[in-house]
DNA sequence: CCTCTTCGGTACCGACCGGTACCGTCCTGC
DNA sequence: GCAGGACGGTACCGGTCGGTACCGAAGAGG
């Protein structure tokens, strides 16, 4: 979690956070620690527009002149937030993964699991890019970077199975995972994302055969 | 088009449209026709929480009074948006089904040919839900209820086309055309929509027989 | 001709928006 | 002990939000 650690407002920061402790959603001490965890949670709930910078200072308990030491604005907070919500699912989703058996459907797998949950909104840059207003601003930018490195998990994991037509079969995954997300977000729980899996399964098995990777 | 004399406010409405002209966009007499004209488009452009009821009527040349005279808020004006963008877009989709040879992967087609459009901007409702911030209110409502009638012209297009499975094809489609609607937002262009139609295509083609139906 | 309805225009409301400036306080390192 | 930095609190800014009230003009029907 060294993603928090990067500065650019200043570079006077002693050490931010404590240099055993990986447990997150700690560290009450930094205000911009607060506001990114605050913000992140807040916007992925309500949406980004609207939760105004007056409410993220009331929840997160942090003074507006604070606010403002460490964020240019409201712009670059999004902007700091995406990138942070980036790292953390990327990371989640490598984990769930792996946790799953490590296969390539084991992301729907971890789609379902997370569509489960209670507070499941959807997918955080789907929702960004559909509240913003320039389709070639920067949450566009944003968002086409995230799933390209998501297509680039889905590409590493089915190539890793042993499918040849693996860059073809995960722009295939990462449509069907947003169909699911989507799908998931509106009629909530897990049923399209066993969907999604099932279509991906057959699409597996009548691709070219795994054959069994050398030795 | 019929859906646009719907009155909730009263019924002292005389005749709202002129009974020989179908030519819609037209008509500029109507205060109401054109604020559901113009929101229906910059809601969809810009998002319905970026633009303001201040900006709607300077676009669409309508007084403040009237605005409130027609929709008892912005709410109302948004379900009213959300309700002929479902007839609106539900027409348009059947008849581009039918000018791309009507079968169920038509529907893809259309995807693909309204994805290569300049103003795209995905799905009217995917993104309303986006940017809703209660899960539980009336644009998921709506929203599911759209989809549900997409669903069934899929059902039933499927269905004509002799697949026993209908239903579970139907469910399956959705969630493709939902999965290239969005990825399609993101990196523009009908690419998405036409991988969806190739996966669509093996899931037809690995159902049941088609099997000529009677005569 | 007069009435009634709809229209656009505008002034106004309280609330909140994003953003700036200044305050006193607490904590830290020297 | 003292200076410096980060902090929370607050007052304030112009602008916009959604919403209300009232006005005079235009048009239609009796």
């Amino acid at each position: 979690m060294d993603l928090d650690s990067c500065q650019l407002t200043d570079g006077t920061d002693r050490f931010r956070l404590a240099p055993a402790s990986i447990t997150l959603s700690r560290m009450p001490t930094d205000a911009r620690e607060r506001l990114l965890q605050g913000a992140e949670e807040l916007f992925y709930t309500e949406g980004i527009r609207a939760v105004g910078v007056e409410r993220l200072l009331a929840v997160t308990g942090v003074g507006r002149a604070s606010f403002y030491r460490h964020f240019a604005g409201k712009d670059e907070l999004v902007h700091a937030v995406l990138k942070r919500r980036d790292a953390h699912w990327h990371a989640w989703l490598e984990e769930t993964v792996a946790a799953h058996g490590g296969g390539p459907l084991a992301v729907f797998d971890a789609l379902a699991e997370s569509a489960e949950s209670e507070n499941f909104r959807g997918c955080a840059f789907i929702n960004a890019m559909a509240e913003a207003s320039d389709p070639y601003g920067e949450i566009f930018r944003l968002a086409n970077e995230h799933k390209g490195k998501v297509k680039d998990l889905l590409d590493r994991l089915i190539e890793e199975a042993g499918y040849p037509d693996h860059r073809a079969l995960a722009e295939q995954f990462i449509l069907l995972m947003d169909g699911a997300t989507v799908t998931a977000m509106r009629e909530r729980g897990g049923a399209a994302a066993r969907q999604a899996r099932a279509i991906a399964e057959r699409l597996l098995a009548s691709s070219a055969p795994p054959a069994r990777l050398s030795a």
